[in-house]
DNA sequence: AATAGGCGCAACCGCGAAGGC
DNA sequence: CGCCTTCGCGGTTGCGCCTAT
């Protein structure tokens, strides 16, 4: 049977928006608002487009308050922060950035931040023999972040081996750097080795970078649940911004059981000192060197 | 000047969540 | 409680513009 369509296909118009279009949507929203309902919103304003059509047009673009144009390095700070710290949660970071979209900031990520941080030029067209070398590098780059990321994640996220050499020092300072990061200004919150009960590990030093969604998912729901979202969407606290370190309770890696290309990285830090990193349950061993990727990777920014 | 191809943006699609009945 | 409808989100695609060749 399949899922009913939205709105009847045939009759409905895509592509690109007319200034008419946009005026009609325009005038109609200005004077009746969405009524409740996007699906009956197009019969009633005389458009031809579907209703989810309609909503990303006034949301992304006719919507009063939209901010188009150049990011500022404190937009990007933002987005690097939040990215790293949420993951592609679009909507969420949006909601950090006054008059940007969600569409917007993902597509300025996927067309520039991103490979910023990949330590790719984000200029025009080079020179053939450059552009050969940047495949080279971007190769090997893949080949390295492999075998950190042996998923899908390290094709959808790599970070550069161009990156800062941050080989040799030590992960806690790396932590310290990105918690002391001018990101966290204008009433941020790091929650960083407090004293969160958020996990079940045993010394109470754990430090996380994770996903909302994954901490209502069951990886630490019940009583125990971080309540990420909650930081986020939660009235008061919705200008948090969280880099969270479990206190008393503290992460066991072997309860991070997602796979990290599957969903999302979580890092765990078991000790104090931040001697191993676990991703995934993984190793140690590379999963330090991954934490460095990510470090190196958020340094960018 | 023509053309190939990369880039960036707007828009679409499909899925899960939320809410009403 | 389950079904249905609508909303909202994130990923993906398509196309026009721009630059290098």
């Amino acid at each position: 049977m399949g899922r009913a369509p939205c709105c009847d296909k045939a009759n409905v118009k895509k592509g690109p928006w007319s200034p008419e279009e946009d005026k009609q949507l325009k005038e109609y929203m200005e004077k009746h608002g969405t009524g409740g309902n996007w699906i009956a919103l197009p019969q009633k304003a005389g458009l031809r487009r579907c209703g989810k059509s309609c909503r990303l047009r006034w949301l992304n673009y006719l919507r009063p308050n939209i901010k188009h144009g150049d990011f500022s390095d404190e937009e990007d700070r933002i987005i690097c922060s939040l990215f790293a710290n949420i993951g592609s949660r679009w909507s969420i970071i949006a909601a950090q950035l006054p008059g940007r979209t969600d569409n917007d900031i993902k597509n300025y990520w996927n067309t520039k931040l991103k490979k910023r941080l990949m330590g790719l030029p984000t200029s025009h067209r080079k020179p053939h023999h450059q552009q050969q070398k940047k495949h080279q590098l971007q190769e090997q780059q893949q080949q390295q972040q492999q075998q950190f990321f042996p998923s899908s994640f390290a094709a959808n996220a790599p970070f550069s081996s161009s990156a800062p050499d941050l080989e040799g020092i030590p992960i806690s300072h790396l932590l310290n750097s990105l918690v002391a990061h001018p990101t966290h200004q204008s009433g941020n919150l790091i929650v960083f080795g407090g004293d969160h009960h958020s996990c079940s590990s045993s010394d109470g030093s754990s430090i996380q970078i994770g996903y909302g969604r994954d901490f209502n998912h069951g990886l630490y729901n019940g009583r125990e649940n971080m309540g990420f979202e909650s930081h986020l969407y939660g009235g008061l606290e919705t200008e948090k911004l969280l880099l969270v370190g479990g206190g008393g309770g503290g992460c066991e890696a072997s309860s991070i059981g997602y796979s990290f290309g599957e969903v999302k990285p979580t890092i765990a830090c078991p000790t104090d000192a931040c001697h191993g990193l676990y991703l995934d349950g993984r190793s140690g061993a590379a999963t330090d060197t991954s934490f460095r990727n990510i470090a190196s990777a958020m340094y960018h920014c």
